[in-house]
DNA sequence: AAAGTAAGTATCGACTCGATACTTATTTCA
DNA sequence: TGAAATAAGTATCGAGTCGATACTTACTTT
């Protein structure tokens, strides 16, 4: 079984993770899956801050994504908009105090001081791998990319030069293509 | 800042393996921190197998990880029985139900998938790479590697050309020395 | 206008997990 | 040798997660 080896170190990788968002978070009062939702609303563009985003890329249900945010934003760590064309759907965003906590809590200590030692070339090598496997994971399972939009099919230039999304026809700015988007597919 | 990219990539990764893990558990009423005791019951050794190493190995207290024993044992998932020598300690040893359930949970079918897409190369790079990253986190934070026997210092041949524990003193079979121990440190 | 659908909320129950206090067994050491 | 310290594990509580279900509000379709 060849499988079986990469989903031991996956585990143990992942239980480490979580183990240290953990600790971290509690000195806060933050639990793992809100810093998840902090970190994700401060890499997602502005089409995919909304809480059904969230409920896609956390794999989550939407109620159970409800609570997570209304926490947050109590804490007022978020800040929750209606949108202007369809009132049914909600836009968060990090306020001050949230960016200001995620700075300090992501990425993990733990991470960082583990990074330092390693070789740049071991970096960049671990860095591909990983990638390489979550592209596998989400294409033969069927899920979504949620890549950043630099790296979408949609993903076009305007006659100005700038970047430009032909889903939802708009003009992209380069901070926008260098964030997440729920719409995202790869290139062919 | 170098690990933040590093850092998506693992939290992405760590999220979709619980929500698979979630899903396939939750199936035969089994939380995912069930299913990672259970897996970490069937690849470590008989100085590894109590309720003690498992709290070390995941990182929680000692009394949630009784909790969870306690749950997997009413399931007839596991048999814990009191050491002859220390009566303090148990070791947990999973029923034939627990293997069995464990077969067919393990590895999770999203990352079968997934690694039969992947061509050989990738595979082992992706391992290697792994091991790498969990091997510079274990280090740098000064925590137990829970390797196996094969690769611990500890590790020996006696006289009649078996594997030998130089630690706790006893002979290893071959078996023994591909298994997890709390033991375990990293060869010099 | 009515039915259908989509985004999000409210509530409930089973479960996680840390904190604290406890029991029992072993070790230390005066 | 006997009391204190320490170790392994359990019991209980409270805050929080998370899925299921039912609901509200807003938009879309026909």
């Amino acid at each position: 079984m060849e499988s079986n080896q990469l989903y031991n170190h996956l585990e143990r990788l992942s239980e480490l993770l979580r183990t240290d968002l953990r600790k971290s978070g509690i000195e806060h009062g933050l639990q793992p899956v809100q810093l998840e939702v902090l970190h994700y609303l401060s890499v997602c563009n502005r089409y995919s801050d909304t809480p059904l985003a969230v409920t896609e890329y956390l794999g989550q249900t939407k109620g159970t994504v409800s609570q997570t945010i209304k926490v947050l934003e109590q804490k007022g760590l978020l800040l929750k908009r209606s949108d202007t064309e369809d009132r049914r759907v909600s836009h968060l965003e990090l306020t001050k105090k949230g960016h200001k906590l995620l700075d300090r809590l992501v990425p993990p200590p733990m991470l960082i001081k583990a990074c330092d030692k390693l070789p740049q070339k071991a970096h960049k090598q671990i860095n591909h791998a990983l990638h390489q496997l979550i592209m596998a994971l989400l294409q033969s399972n069927g899920m979504k990319s949620f890549g950043v939009c630099h790296t979408c099919r949609y993903n076009g230039r305007s006659e100005d030069g700038g970047y430009y999304c032909n889903l939802v026809q708009q003009p992209l700015s380069v901070d926008d293509v260098q964030r997440i988007c729920r719409e995202h597919e790869t290139a062919a």
